[in-house]
RNA sequence: GCGGACGUGGUGGAACUGGUAGACACACAGGACUUAAAAUCCUGAGGGCCUAGCCCGUGCGGGUUCGAUUCCCGCCGUCCGCACCA
């Protein structure tokens, strides 16, 4: 009999309803079930969420939804990114405050989130300019400051000379400044900073014990914080006039063994030294200016051309004092990095050996590889940098590289220059102090005052929160704290004297560093409330991005170690004590991309107003409207600016929650990214209703819903038993994984087995449609909750899907007694070979030698060895 | 430039730990139902050839192995991150 359609946005509603009534995902500590805490990096409050957002919530929420059902008491809340420089944008642009846009932006999310049916705890809701989020932040950096985590150093940073503002990375544009065209130039300011690197060995090391992490993540922390081996060594300037008076160049190198083949020293043009000779040579203020105009990235100043100037000074070497070598600024040379300057081997190292080749300096062979003729060979375009044998190094000739590391150093150890040892041991770290200083408005200000007596005050407790004000404007360019006419004026809390706010206000990435933690207790009256923090953390399973696989995670391991170590550490609890790692296992989830369309204008255009046409290499796209010509571009990440974006709003409209969350998780491996296509779509369109359909008719066909199990089943409810048991097995193991497009296409599977065993009969039969009705309703469950409840209650049940708890397979179903095997002749597959699953090797030998296609394929020789890997394959070598 | 990943039919992808490559889905073709269409259901299919069978095939080139999508080396392409986007 026909079925009648399943209307999902309106039953979606109706069961979201029920689920708000029951309260069923409110969180309670201090339950006897084991717990669960499942989070998805929070949103950035954009404007509206786009389909893109919704895969990662809704992994989480399968995920979430599906540990439930395994009866562990999860906690999965949801907030707010909400500080951060698009706000202040929008005020500029359209006269907003940033607060109201921003909260404008979570009121529609939140909604869009809700009509997605996920299983969050709402109650725990906040956004990070929540003053009584941010003031509890304030207090965090105020006890790590007293901890000497926080401190002030002087910093570069990108300054539009015409806006009169500090610019981020991504708005300086070939150079200049996205909104004044301006060239950008870098310039010190006095910043506040976090002492990561207090924590570099330890962050390091801990990355070992993040077994539920992904290795990719952990190998691309570990170079970030690059630990490396080296010594730091001195060099003698020659002529101490030219320098000002600077008597040594300290650099830090990892390839003392390498010295012999020094041809030059080069510093950062930022380096003292430089900045001294700069006072003498115009030229090299010239460089320096040029360099300080390629602003500040390190991927612009590492893909820039090799340049430099040398600067008239010369040094000598620390194991030849007759050996003269010329000092170059050089635009590859960092400050940040090391000492801000380097000896240059060329033969030993590429970017020296780019840079000798440019300006024509000697490049001398200190290493031989293995297999190389010491005679003749020579360096080309390609540095030495691997092991070999010293030469052309004097007392380190035929040495291996580390013989020669340790001789160079321990004798430099014992020399003196000035007084001091000429070299030292150095382990040396990438990883730099975490600037968190903005000279912005929309973020968490900086609890500080400055007093021309007293210095740097930290506010006291009793004096926070420090309130962003209301009533800061957004006219012009420039930090608005910095120029309200009173909210900066205070009174020194230690003296009384006239004073000023600081008016640095903090990275938004502090407020993401700790939210997790604030999660546990969200209305605390302190930052961390021990106890719930104890009991919840550490996060058990946390998924976003990978464009987050450095900086967010790293802050965050850092922070929860600064704060725990400033005093805020969650109460130890049996399994969490000495809690250091706050995220146990991550994932890192694909985007979902879709295709960019071109105006002839050259403006994007959203995807709803482009008509498509045609095939393959035929495609073509027009304006929907006006006919107009349009370029379809590449696929690229949902994004606003590109306007790529499906709304979700309208999404649901259309075809419901449970076909957007089917979508995102079908197909495409969830950490790779996803296409979106209308054909992708209505797929999953499809599926809902054929479940829909296929549930309505086993719920008319099966038996009773207790009716009792039959003691025996004809071979079709057994078949059917197999595939739904095997089905149940398949979807929990790799939900568990979360491996759900794989999940995914075992319900697809199982939909089918399920459509012909309508057709069939037997014994036991109807029983069997009824487990296998049910079982695949509590499957799909966690991926299209609706629908599954939809679906219960047609199975005659007035309980809630989401409520019941995950059905266990039984064992004697999973496993078939006959299994099929392959049979290779020469590692090419000949023939398979049906046998009982506990075969010998040698019944299995016996009959796969007897195969007619084996026979055949052995034309009469002798097999020189039979390989049978039981259960497997077998394989017949001649 | 540096660091990290990824690459399988027309398409998205599957393949547990080195053991039958292409599950499942989309698109396509044929059929059933229908006055017709939509919807639904059934069937087919990696490519090639001398088609009872054989050969080729997981970006390209090598290697290890009885056996490689899987491990190793080199290359090409794409994507992510690079410290003030979040």
């Amino acid at each position: 009999m026909a079925v009648e359609r399943y209307n999902a946005p309106e039953r979606e509603k109706h069961w979201q309803e029920i689920w708000q009534e029951a309260d069923l995902f409110a969180a309670k500590a201090d339950d006897k079930r084991p717990k669960a805490y499942i989070l998805e990096m929070f949103p950035y409050p954009s404007g509206r969420i786009h389909v893109g957002h919704s895969r990662n919530y809704t992994m989480g929420d399968v995920f979430a939804r599906y540990k439930r059902a395994k009866g562990f008491n999860v906690l999965h809340p949801m907030g707010w990114d909400a500080f951060g420089m698009p706000a202040e944008n929008a005020a500029m642009e359209r006269k907003v405050h940033p607060g109201a846009w921003t909260r404008e932006n979570i009121a529609a999310m939140r909604e869009q989130l809700k009509s997605m049916g996920f299983a969050i705890d709402w109650s725990r809701e906040f956004a990070t300019c929540d003053v009584d989020y941010y003031k509890h932040q304030q207090k965090l950096f105020i006890d790590m400051m007293k901890k000497d985590l926080a401190y002030r150093k002087s910093s570069k940073v990108n300054w539009d000379p015409v806006d009169n503002t500090v610019l981020a990375n991504e708005q300086v544009i070939d150079g200049r400044g996205w909104r004044s065209g301006a060239l950008v130039e870098q310039r010190e300011l006095t910043q506040w900073f976090f002492r990561i690197t207090h924590y570099a060995e330890e962050l390091l090391e801990a990355l070992d014990t993040l077994d539920q992490w992904p290795e990719k993540v952990r190998i691309m922390q570990a170079n970030w914080i690059g630990r490396s081996e080296g010594a730091m060594v001195r060099w003698a300037i020659e002529d101490k006039g030219a320098a000002a008076g600077i008597e040594e160049i300290e650099v830090f190198t990892t390839r003392p063994d390498t010295l012999f083949g020094a041809s030059f020293l080069a510093i950062a043009p930022d380096h003292p030294l430089a900045k001294a000779a700069a006072k003498n040579k115009p030229e090299i203020a010239e460089f320096a200016a040029e360099c300080a105009r390629q602003g500040t990235s390190a991927a612009d100043l590492e893909s820039a051309e090799k340049k430099g100037v040398d600067t008239g000074l010369r040094v000598r070497h620390p194991l030849d004092p007759d050996w003269l070598l010329p000092v170059w600024v050089a635009n590859f040379v960092l400050m940040d990095y090391g000492t801000g300057a380097i000896f240059g081997c060329p033969s030993g190292d590429q970017r020296d050996l780019d840079f000798a080749r440019a300006y024509d300096l000697p490049v001398v062979p200190v290493v031989l590889p293995a297999g190389e003729d010491a005679a003749t060979f020579e360096i080309g375009d390609t540095a030495a940098d691997g092991d070999g044998t010293m030469i052309n190094s004097r007392f380190l000739d035929g040495m291996n590289p580390k013989q020669a590391f340790d001789e160079v150093v321990s004798r430099l150890e014992k020399e003196k220059l000035f007084g001091k040892p000429v070299a030292n041991r150095k382990v040396n770290f990438r990883l730099r102090d975490w600037g968190i200083s903005r000279q912005r408005y929309w973020g968490c200000p900086i609890p500080i005052i400055h007093c021309g007596d007293c210095g740097v005050v930290p506010v006291p407790d009793d004096q926070l929160p420090v309130e962003l004000p209301e009533d800061a404007t957004f006219d012009a360019p420039g930090n608005p704290l910095e120029r309200h006419p009173t909210w900066s004026k205070v009174d020194c809390p230690q003296c009384g004297k006239q004073a000023k706010r600081e008016t640095d206000t903090m990275d938004t990435f502090v407020d993401s560093s700790w939210y997790y933690v604030r999660f546990t207790a969200p209305h605390a009256d302190k930052p961390v409330d021990a106890k719930e923090a104890g009991y919840w953390l550490p996060v058990d399973q946390y998924i976003g991005g990978v464009e987050h696989a450095i900086l967010h995670l790293l802050y965050s391991r850092f922070f929860f170690r600064a704060m725990t170590d400033a005093g805020h550490a969650p109460k130890a609890t049996g399994k969490g004590s000495n809690l250091r790692e706050p995220f146990a296992a991550l994932f890192t989830q694909g985007m979902v991309t879709h295709e960019t369309y071109k105006s002839s204008e050259g403006a994007w255009l959203p995807p709803e107003s482009v008509v498509l046409e045609g095939e393959g290499k035929d495609r073509s796209a027009k304006e929907a409207k006006t006919g107009a010509p349009v370029t379809i571009g590449p696929i690229e990440k949902m994004s606003k600016s590109k306007k790529n974006v499906i709304d979700l709003d309208e999404f649901i409209g259309n075809y419901g929650a449970d076909t957007a969350r089917w979508f995102v998780l079908s197909d495409s491996p969830p950490e790779r990214d996803v296409i979106y296509t209308d054909v992708g779509v209505e797929g999953a369109r499809r599926f809902v209703q054929r479940i829909w359909r296929v549930i309505s008719e086993i719920a008319e066909k099966a038996a009773a819903k207790d009716a009792p199990k039959p003691e025996k089943f004809g071979p079709e409810a057994t078949e059917l038993r197999r595939a739904v048991h095997k089905a149940l097995h398949n979807v929990g193991r790799n939900i568990e994984a979360l491996r759900f497009n794989v999940a995914v296409a075992t319900l697809y599977d199982l939909a089918n087995v399920l459509g012909s065993s309508l057709q069939k009969d037997g014994e036991g039969h109807d029983w069997a449609l009824r487990e296998a009705g049910e079982f695949t309703v509590q499957m799909f469950a966690p991926m299209m909750p609706h629908l599954a409840e939809e679906c219960w209650s047609r199975l005659g049940y007035n309980t809630l899907v989401t409520n019941q708890p995950w059905p266990e397979p039984e064992p004697a179903l999973l496993v078939d007694d006959e299994i099929t095997i392959a049979v290779q002749v020469n590692g090419k597959r000949r023939d398979e070979l049906k046998i009982a699953k506990d075969a010998s090797k040698d019944e299995v030998e016996a009959a796969a030698l007897a195969l007619e296609a084996i026979v055949r394929a052995l034309d009469g020789r002798q097999p020189k060895k039979v390989i049978v890997v039981p259960q497997r394959i077998v394989n017949v070598v001649v």
